[in-house]
DNA sequence: ATGGACATGTTATAGTATTACATCACTGAT
DNA sequence: ATCAGTGATGTAATACTATAACATGTCCAT
């Protein structure tokens, strides 16, 4: 059921390395360009630096793909979470981004395409609103 | 709870049903160039105007935006269903979409971001995998 | 040392979406 | 009839996102 693997940290390639930290250091999430010109001063030059970068961390599960941003978010679950059933809650005032893990929804959604015939390989679950804090204000 | 409402086809101007014409001729999705080629012959110059008719159809219910595509497929749900709610299933490799309203994980959902204190607009669910047609050859 | 696998560098290009400004059509009030 | 307000449209330019193509470098196993 977890297809993916979580990578060490340890393991990534310098350019890995950066973009993850680029990532991680961010509170929120970054469209690649944000991250090209993060590491320029790091010798970036190219957005597919970034792209390449990127799509190895998704694979290993150290980052998230916002689809409904074009937007990248270094993940904040331990070790061991199940990425290609994560969701996130997005907020459209502030922009924040909180991830969690809908089991149940998701398994709903697992019982759904088991019935009809669909093999399913990943959701894209993105919730759009308002976030408490926002609310407060 | 549904507060998107259908709107009358016949209400649309004239570069919203052309829009809606070519999405619902067209048995999948379109991006909006894709869109814009087929309405060439009826005049259309540039994105804009089909982004236009996008944002307006979408407000009203009859286009539904598949952010993990960059694409717009037609309503194919009969008046009055929740868009906001809706889900879809796609095909990695034929490209086909299903759309379908998991109503019992959008009420977990919808559950989650309440017990957060997210207040909850619109989400984006989008299944990506295998269809049937495709696993069966 | 040689070949293979993979990471990287660099340039160019493709694909997606919006800004800015001008014009037009309709409606309602004067 | 004139005018103002609203919303739709036309057009050009630009911004933003992502990939193709090809050259180079690095590391390791043979
Ligand atoms: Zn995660
Ligand atoms: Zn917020
Ligand atoms: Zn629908
Ligand atoms: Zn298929």
């Amino acid at each position: 059921m977890n297809d993916h693997v979580h990578v060490d940290p340890a393991a990534l390639t310098k350019n890995q390395a950066l973009v993850f930290s680029a990532l991680s250091d961010a509170n929120g999430p970054l469209t690649a360009y944000a991250i090209l010109d993060e590491l320029r001063g790091d010798g970036f030059k190219a957005p597919l630096q970034v792209y390449r970068a990127l799509e190895k961390l998704i694979e290993g599960g150290l980052v998230h793909r916002l689809e409904s941003l074009n937007a990248f978010v270094a993940c904040r679950h331990p070790t061991g979470c199940s990425h290609q059933w994560a969701a996130f809650a997005i907020c459209e005032s502030c922009g924040d981004v909180k991830e969690f893990s809908p089991d149940k929804a998701m398994d709903l959604l697992k019982d759904w395409a088991e019935n009809d015939g669909f093999k399913l390989a990943k959701t894209t679950v993105e919730l759009r609103g308002q976030c408490p804090a926002c609310l407060a204000t």
